[in-house]
RNA sequence: GCCGGGGUGGCGAAAUUGGCAGACGCAUGGGACUUAAAAUCCCAAGCUCUUAACGAGCGUGCGGGUUCGAUUCCCGCCCCCGGCACCA
């Protein structure tokens, strides 16, 4: 028995502290400008400081270090950061809860964060870790917010806004999901309010058009951003002193009355100028409470009332009357849409309601128009015009574009295009964020803070009550300072930014992580960037993926950047489940990497969450799986364990003197090196890297077996290939074990600095063939032949074999199909 | 409703260009080793029929099509997941 060797020799729980004193103290993963090498920047998302990171959250990191560590075997010069997204609601809600300062908690829970981090071998450069907290960071959000506001990107006004009243403060847009809030869950209210605003809507058409060149990212993420950002034509047309939106004009004939928002600007006038403003402003200020969720789902009903007036509808020259209806949204278009009620669902129920008239103009193609008299919904496909004046006969299509051509001529209107997207209100009515650098002064207006004297350094607050709004507010030494143009007294802006302002460019300061003069030095941006591969969860595919492509804009535009697009590829890693749940501290299921470490070693979790799935899938955790992955590593260290000693021993491989035996598992060694490279590097399916490297270790088992029986004086050399060629591409996934293996072997200092095994063609070239033989369709045989056969000998072999021969006998032989290397098809009658 | 992704053994999955479906692993069963167990090593295993071997049939959500050949391509459905949604 040759394998006599037992489990207890793998110890891996030593070797995972050797090798991670060993990377911290030879500062293995420090990298700097070197243009003398090809760059690679891999990128994790960084982490929320919650306290604790489960195996779901760490699954991610270990995606990212795979990538990293490979790419370096690979000759790669390549940055592989991490940091903190450290402001934020949770500290500041647990500090109303129990009294600790944000501060305290975060700084804690990132040390704590860091040491786990650390314990799973991830490759960081540790030196250029940063923190959003801290005011070396937040200095240059403020500085870029300055930047912003001069270039009319960040703008003030009174909106209205969404607002969470348990954070007890606004929320953007994109943090408004199923009408509550992102984080919470609270159904999300309304509120007026004065708030900042970044001008995203400024580069929606180029977020969208940019996004089909991002041909590494998932198609799943692209399409959520186009459908955030909502992109729809059509036209702008006047109705006397209404201005509508519509997609529709080609059914402008059909355009029997009009409808406005409740928020509208009109409607106010309206209500002044009419007959009873009381009841006329009753009616709106009910519309308008009805909550924006159930407005938007169509659970409230619709409905609506005459406001007394009418317009022109400039195509038919017929006055239609306006009316306000709770669905139209205040936000979107222009407030005011020509209703149709013949073509358009929404306003055929309206019409029907309120007994309006109902025009049809457009038939179907292959059909009559529908009769008013007898129809019971909206016809809102395309098809050919009818009652529209001499326009009568065109399609939908064509009239949309001579209609809006008119409309132009004739100075009534233009095409436009909407978008869906708004701009991004970054103003959160808390403590724990970056204080926005804005000073207002009753003379001179909103004044920003002097670049000399940023940061505007978070005040430390003694209480945290939760009560009210900005807490910032109640700090008068924060808030009371003299205007920086008058030098009059004037007060500080008192709002804190969105922390996803933080996260929208921490990824250029990560080039240049200590730049105390500027954010970054644009010229370390352009050796580094952009993020070569970048990892996360795609929670994050609208808000944080948006809004840093919209800041890379802002930067590019700025002359800081050369680039529009900051992340080249893109992985959405799949969340990790227990018992069918997300992982959380509420429901209690979550699992310790501490605790499997503990039980079997870094090399085996990391192993095991990679080989369960593809990445980018979501996948139940198995401690069985994990013990498998255990077994393996075993498996190979024992492997290693044997050979070592011949292996050091072995000469040089002499091709010509090579068994069959030897030559098969250099073939194998072959081509288990092509699948790794491919699935690591250009696949991103790990988890058939290691099931390749598996089938690679089980023909080495049989070969060392074989060797019993039948000893080849090339085997050492030949193990050596394959042993070696196997350590190091373990080693991204198992780094402990391989760097171990790698000192046993022989070999100094870390794996950092060897190279990634070549594949040898020649060596992988098969010797002989399995060719399966198909007679109609159905396998009946294989032949085992040389690769280079030639297709005529084979069909005769095929022909005449014996498994074959039963099903062709009595029966024509219509035809032979040879796939070249692949099989032979024979097809009878 | 619109857009995107998916559906393969008991389970996680694989099949890279239309070419042997189920690699690799988990769980399971059997064997070797052991006083015994664990561990380890080896073997088996899609389903059905057949005592079993040999073998035959069926089989990648469903129904059609193209093809010598379809998990893969085309048409029509069903179901699941995600995004958007009274967006004019």
């Amino acid at each position: 028995m040759i394998f006599c060797t037992t489990v207890s020799e793998y110890h891996p729980q030593q070797l995972d502290t050797k090798w991670q004193k060993r990377w911290a103290d030879t500062r293995a993963f420090e990298v700097t400008e070197d243009t003398s090498k090809p760059k690679f920047y891999c990128l994790e998302m960084f982490a929320y400081p919650s306290g604790h990171a489960h195996v779901g959250h760490v699954r991610n990191y270990i995606i990212g270090d795979i990538v990293a560590r490979m790419k370096r075997l690979q000759g790669f010069n390549v940055l592989h950061p991490f940091g903190w997204d450290a402001f934020g609601l949770p500290a500041e809600n647990a500090a109303i809860k129990n009294g600790i300062h944000p501060e305290v908690s975060t700084l804690s829970n990132i040390a704590h964060m860091k040491g786990q981090l650390q314990r799973l071998g991830i490759s960081y450069a540790w030196e250029r870790e940063l923190a959003t907290c801290l005011p070396d960071y937040y200095r240059w959000n403020q500085w870029l917010f300055i930047r912003m506001f001069e270039n009319g990107l960040a703008y003030r006004r009174r909106s209205t806004v969404n607002w969470c009243p348990s954070c007890n403060t606004v929320l953007a847009n994109e943090q408004v999901v199923d009408g509550g809030c992102w984080r919470c869950g609270t159904p999300v209210t309304q509120k007026d309010l004065e708030q900042w605003f970044f001008r995203i809507t400024a580069y929606a058409d180029d977020l969208l058009t940019a996004a089909e060149s991002l041909s590494k990212w998932p198609e799943k993420v692209l399409t959520m951003q186009r459908n955030w950002i909502g992109r729809s034509e059509g036209a702008r047309v006047t109705f006397g002193e209404i201005d509508v939106f519509t997609t529709r004009i080609d059914t402008i004939f059909g355009a029997t009355f009009v409808l406005l928002a409740p928020e509208h600007p009109l409607v106010a006038r309206y209500a002044d100028q009419s007959a009873d403003p009381t009841a006329f402003r009753e009616q709106i200020s009910r519309f308008r409470g009805q909550d924006r969720a159930g407005r938007i789902s169509g659970a409230v009903e619709k409905e609506g009332f005459f406001t007394g007036r009418s317009v022109i509808n400039p195509f038919t020259n017929a006055p239609v009357p306006v009316w306000v209806a709770n669905f139209v949204l205040g936000e979107y278009g222009t407030g005011a849409v020509m209703a149709v009620p013949a073509h358009d669902q929404r306003d055929y129920e309206f019409a029907r309601k309120y007994d309006l008239p109902i025009k049809v103009v457009v038939r179907p193609e292959d059909g009559q128009a529908a009769d008013v008299g007898t129809m019971t919904e909206a016809v809102s496909n395309d098809g050919v015009l009818v009652n529209s004046d001499r326009w009568d006969g065109l399609s939908s299509d064509e009239a949309r574009r001579q209609f809006t051509a008119i409309a132009r001529q004739r100075g009534l209107g233009e095409g436009t295009v909407q978008y869906r997207l708004k701009d991004w209100g970054i103003s959160r009515q808390r403590y724990w964020g970056t204080p926005i650098p804005m000073i207002h002064c009753p003379q001179d207006g909103i004044v920003p803070v002097p670049d000399a004297q940023l940061p505007v350094v978070l005040p430390k607050l003694a209480e945290f009550s939760g009560r009210g709004d900005s807490p910032l507010a109640q700090v008068p030494e924060f808030v009371n300072v003299v205007c920086p143009t008058c030098g009059g007294a004037a007060r500080r802006e008192t709002d804190t930014m969105d922390t996803f302002v933080d996260s929208s460019w921490y990824f250029y300061r990560f080039a240049d992580a200590h730049n105390d003069a500027m954010p970054f030095d644009p010229a370390k941006v352009a050796y580094w960037c952009p993020v070569d591969f970048y990892s996360g969860g795609v929670e994050h595919a609208i808000l944080h993926l948006i809004y840093s492509r919209f800041f890379a804009r802002v930067f590019r535009d700025l002359g800081l950047v050369e680039h529009a697009e900051p992340f080249t590829q893109l992985l959405t890693q799949g969340m990790v489940l227990k018992d069918g749940n997300v992982m959380s501290k509420s429901k209690g299921n979550v699992v310790d990497p501490d605790t499997m470490i503990g039980k079997v070693g870094v090399d085996a979790l990391r192993l095991y969450v990679m080989f369960v799935a593809p990445p980018e899938k979501e996948v139940e955790w198995s401690d069985s799986g994990l013990d498998g992955s255990f077994r393996w590593l075993a498996r190979v260290w024992h492997i290693a364990q044997h050979w070592k000693a011949q292996v050091s021993a072995a000469t040089p491989l002499d091709a010509a003197a090579l068994s069959a035996a030897d030559r098969a598992v250099r073939r194998k060694t072959h081509d288990t090196i092509r699948r790794v490279t491919t699935d690591i590097d250009v696949r991103k399916q790990f988890n058939t890297a290691i099931s390749a490297m598996m089938e690679l270790v089980n023909d080495l088992y049989a070969y060392t077996k074989l060797q019993e029986a039948e000893p080849s004086p090339q085997a050492a050399a030949v193990a050596k290939e394959a042993i070696e060629g196997l350590i190091v591409m373990l080693s991204p996934f198992a780094p402990h074990t391989a760097e171990e293996l790698w000192e046993e072997y022989g070999h100094r200092g870390t794996l950092a600095v060897v190279s990634w095994p070549a594949f040898d063609a020649a060596a992988a070239q098969a010797e002989e063939i399995v060719m399966p033989v198909q007679v109609n369709g159905k396998l009946r045989s294989r032949l085992t032949v040389s690769p280079e056969i030639a297709d005529a000998e084979l069909e005769q072999l095929a022909l005449a074999d014996v498994a074959v021969k039963p099903y062709t006998e009595g029966k024509t032989i219509k035809k032979v199909v040879i796939a070249k290397g692949r099989l032979v098809s024979i097809v009878v009658g």
